[in-house]
RNA sequence: GGGCGCGUAGCUCAGGGGUAGAGCACUGUGUUCACACCGCAGGGGUCGCAGGUUCAAAUCCUGCCGCGCCCA
């Protein structure tokens, strides 16, 4: 083995080797049970960041768990295709060349769209392998490839013909930019400056004005109404007259409604239903006009006068509030903070804008999506997303699914002159019904991605065919994903599972934490605060990394990321190195057994206690999904008591004569470090399967395929855990008796012990040479009598000890430290024995807390009486 | 306005009625043939505040203060 632990030749290494033997393969054990995985497919234009690190990270622990344990496990990855990201990304290609996809035409530009994702669309796979993702790569999906399409159009076509699917003309979330509708998820509500405009409008027939407040003068020329409370009596003698609109010279109602809020403003609002949701819903109600003022662009229509035409909304504002202003209805400009769309891809003001466009019926799908989740069918982990999931689900609109782009799965939607509607698998099917000579046009519009996206977690397993892998592997066990696609992804999911496989997509949803730079804030381009996880890859390692991924996802916080944590990390991974090239020095070495060989040594016995204790905790903390608990687990043993205690304590044997316990000792090391490779390979799966190779000559397969311990707690041996604990807290109270009186490190003194007990007696025999080892000690005496004076003393377990020190101790400070540990023990005493008067107590608190309260308060009387007695000998 | 969550050691966070924990940072020290990306030893906390429930509260309940997120 190498001197040195060097990541990244390891990582070139293993992977390579992984995919080439298969391993990552779902369906290689078909009398396994089966777990699957489905991938939350990144965007084809993304490249890795923290977020994927980290849900990847989980996902790959999760699944190389379940392998180790011997499951049947298919990670099935993908990609997506992000409609309006890619599209964005090779308009602006194009535009940097001088072109425009409208008059190139459609086919030659979906040319070079997918010409693009050939070339550069596998990026972020490449990254997530850096990662070490064991997903099953040779079954990568694409939402735009053909079968996924087959799934997405008949999905469409069928939700058609149940009416879940329909075509409506109502106000949309339009983007300016890329003129496309988007939808309610899409936008992003940001709270800006903005201004109250009030106008005083004139009321027909009288000398009397109304005075509106609007954040948004230019619609006014939109304006169908004026709406003022039923129950303001300020206004109810004019409710039933007209409003003669300014610069339209339009006459509009003014109406009753309780949109109107008379705490706003002066109570009364304009109304204009094109372009404002609220208003949208007042003039339905009282039966307004619908004036579209704005085009595609937002810019205004021939629907205003002519004098607006073709000015930006930006334009129009200025333009109207100046004429307004001259007319003198202008009242005043009040400055205010207001919420305004923004469109989260594009970043320009969304438009409501009137536009006929396709629906998904999302609330009818959404009832038995509740109802899954509802009757525990699906398990959020942690536990209080699922208030969230059904407080979207319980106020669901109808899902807008057309976008006004190229790049995506076109709508199987067909026109006849008359505007009649044919929906089919084909154009020959559409023409079938529609007649022979009847010309169609198909919809030029494409669905919004995450309807392919929906179809996901039977769309990859091969669905609409009856594949052998959506029989075995739907539903699948968990989907890690992150809270912010809960509605986006989560619930769509659910609803097209149901709906077209009638059972669940996934039996847990994991929800990941947010992951957020050093100073807790939340990482964006603008902020430069952006941690590339590649780079914390090429330092460190892809093991560390992904360790610090899930030492720090507790649930339900938010991740805080340190590169200080990543670097601690990779020192773990050297540690472990380390340790093993001690092992492999010392002739130790792995096995092909995953039983713990016979061992009669105590510290053999006691270590094999350990692991069960270990495999225990890592599995019940993977089990419950509590990924920080799982790698403390392992990080302790291995660190704490593996590498601090083990390998010290078996260091004479090692060191001493061949016989039959070194040779207990070597294979009991040799187990203990396999099993720690096997319950690291989940976190760290790069290093641990190179010390497996490195440890074991022989035949017994890749780490990735070994078997995950069968031991638990139950492997503990009470004696050896009694005795090799004395051993250690023997140990450690010389080294600190000796560190605090500040002897010299390499000072060799005598410990003398006053100890009558016979069994640890026999202890101190068997270990006589260890402890001195260890402590560093010249001899170990049993004395009846200890000397006070010129000496470091110290209770252990009930043992009194002593170091004589002649001439170096300062009495003064040694009575202090020990009034110091009087003082502190006295105080626990009192509070015990307080306890243990109080009547109720006693009467109330389970017997075994009595009991203990009872054990613990004679132990602490004992080392009271005998670190008093130390302290007199000081005298 | 509705919902969710968080205030525990200098920092980052576990814990969750019955002895306050970890990592990092810090201090001292370095003998030993795995490891200075290390060893050994150590300091450091009225568990945000105020009430309540209980024999017992950091932990449960209520209110308040501070911080964050989601939805309207």
């Amino acid at each position: 083995m190498d001197k040195h632990y060097n990541p990244a030749e390891i990582e070139q290494k293993w992977f390579p080797h992984w995919e080439e033997t298969g391993a990552f393969k779902g369906g290689q054990r078909p009398g396994a049970e089966p777990y699957c995985i489905v991938i939350p497919p990144p965007n084809v234009t993304g490249s890795l960041h923290v977020g994927h690190a980290l849900n990847n990270t989980l996902q790959d622990i999760l699944c190389r768990f379940e392998r180790l344990r011997g499951k049947d496990v298919l990670w099935q990855p993908g990609v997506d295709h992000a409609g309006i990201a890619t599209q964005m990304v090779v308009e602006r290609q194009l535009a940097a060349e001088g072109l425009d996809r409208r008059e190139m035409g459609r086919e030659a530009f979906l040319e070079r769209v997918w010409q693009w994702k050939e070339e550069s669309g596998g990026t972020i796979v490449n990254q997530l392998k850096r990662l070490g993702s064991s997903a099953d790569w040779s079954r990568s999906r694409f939402t735009m490839d053909e079968g996924l399409s087959q799934a997405v159009l008949k999905v469409f076509v069928h939700y058609y013909r149940e009416g879940l699917i329909y075509r409506d003309k109502r106000l949309v979330n339009w983007d300016p930019k890329f003129r496309t509708a988007i939808s309610d998820l899409e936008v992003e509500p940001r709270e800006v400056d903005g201004f109250f405009w009030h106008f005083a409008y004139p009321i027909d027939g009288t000398d009397e004005t109304i005075t509106v407040a609007t954040t948004r003068p230019e619609t006014m020329l939109g304006d169908s109404g004026v709406a003022v409370h039923p129950d303001d009596e300020r206004y109810t003698h004019l409710i039933g007259k007209q409003v003669r609109l300014p610069l339209t010279d339009r006459l509009i109602p003014i109406i009753a409604d309780e949109h109107a809020d008379p705490e706003q403003g002066s109570g009364a609002v304009k109304i204009t239903p094109a372009h404002d949701f609220n208003d949208f819903e007042v003039g339905k109600r009282h039966d307004l006009p619908q004036i579209n003022i704005f085009d595609a662009h937002a810019a205004i229509n021939d629907q205003a006068p002519e004098k607006y035409r073709g000015l930006s909304r930006e334009e129009a504002r200025k333009v109207v509030v100046a004429d307004l202003d001259a007319l003198g209805v202008l009242v005043k400009i009040e400055p205010k903070r207001i919420m305004m769309p923004y469109g989260d891809r594009s970043g320009v003001v969304i438009e409501p804008w009137l536009t006929d466009q396709w629906y998904v019926d999302a609330k009818t799908l959404a009832e038995p999506a509740i109802r899954a989740v509802r009757e525990g069918k699906t398990r959020f982990v942690p536990e209080n997303w699922t208030k969230t999931y059904y407080q979207w689900m319980d106020n669901i609109q109808p899902w807008c699914i057309s976008r006004q782009l190229w790049w995506g799965h076109q709508i199987p939607a067909w026109y006849g002159p008359d505007g009649s509607i044919y929906v089919a698998f084909t154009e020959a099917e559409a023409q079938a019904e529609a007649g022979p000579d009847v010309a169609l046009t198909r919809d030029p519009d494409v669905l919004d991605t995450w309807f392919s996206s929906a179809l996901w977690p039977f769309s990859t397993l091969g669905w609409p065919d009856e594949t052998p892998e959506v029989q075995r592997f739907y539903p699948t066990a968990t989907l890690v994903t992150a809270f912010d696609i809960i509605f986006f992804w989560v619930a769509r999911m659910m609803m097209a599972g149901l709906h077209f496989m009638d059972e669940v997509p996934f039996r847990n949803v994991y929800i990941t934490s947010l992951v957020r730079d050093e100073k807790g804030e939340k990482m964006s381009k603008s902020k430069g605060n952006v941690i590339d996880p590649l780079d914390f890859i090429n330092q460190y390692g892809a093991d560390a990394l992904r360790f610090t991924m899930a030492s720090l996802e507790t649930q339900g916080r938010d991740i805080k990321l340190a590169e200080s944590r990543v670097e601690g990390y990779r020192n773990f991974g050297t540690k472990l190195w380390n340790a093993a090239r001690f092992c492999e020095m010392n002739g130790i070495g792995g096995s092909a057994d995953i039983l713990p060989p016979k061992a009669d040594l105590a510290v053999n016995r006691w270590i094999i206690g350990e692991v069960g204790k270990t495999a225990q905790a890592v599995t019940q903390s993977l089990d419950a999904f509590r990924f920080d608990g799982a790698a403390n687990a392992i990080y302790h043993f291995t660190w704490g008591s593996f590498c601090d205690w083990y390998l010290e304590l078996i260091k004479p044997v090692l060191l001493g004569d061949d016989g039959p316990e070194k040779d207990e000792t070597r294979a009991v090391a040799g187990w203990v470090l396999d099993q720690i490779l096997v319950l690291l390979h989940p976190f760290m799966p790069f290093i641990t399967e190179e010390l497996w190779h490195g440890l074991f000559a022989g035949e017994r397969g890749d780490l990735i395929n070994a078997r995950w311990p069968t031991i638990g707690a139950d492997a503990v041996d009470q004696a050896a855990f009694a005795e090799i604990n004395w051993l250690i807290s023997l140990i450690s109270a010389i080294r600190s008796a000796r560190s605090e009186a500040n002897v010299p490190a390499g000072a060799k003194l005598q410990v003398l012990l006053q100890e009558k007990d016979a069994r640890k007696l026999s202890w101190l025999g068997r270990h006589r040479d260890l402890i001195m080892r260890m402590s560093r000690l010249a001899d170990i005496a049993i004395s009846d009598e200890l000397p006070g004076k010129g000496a470091v003393q110290f209770i252990v377990e009930g043992t009194s000890g002593a170091i004589p020190l002649e001439g170096v101790i300062d009495i003064a400070e040694e009575t202090a430290r020990l009034a110091k540990a009087i003082a502190k023990i006295e105080g626990e005493i009192k509070a015990l024995s307080g306890r243990l008067s109080n009547e109720k107590f006693v009467a109330n608190a389970p017997p075994e807390v009595v009991t203990e309260a009872r054990a613990r308060l004679e132990q602490e009387r004992e080392t009271l009486d005998k670190l008093r007695a130390a302290k007199n000998r000081l005298a």
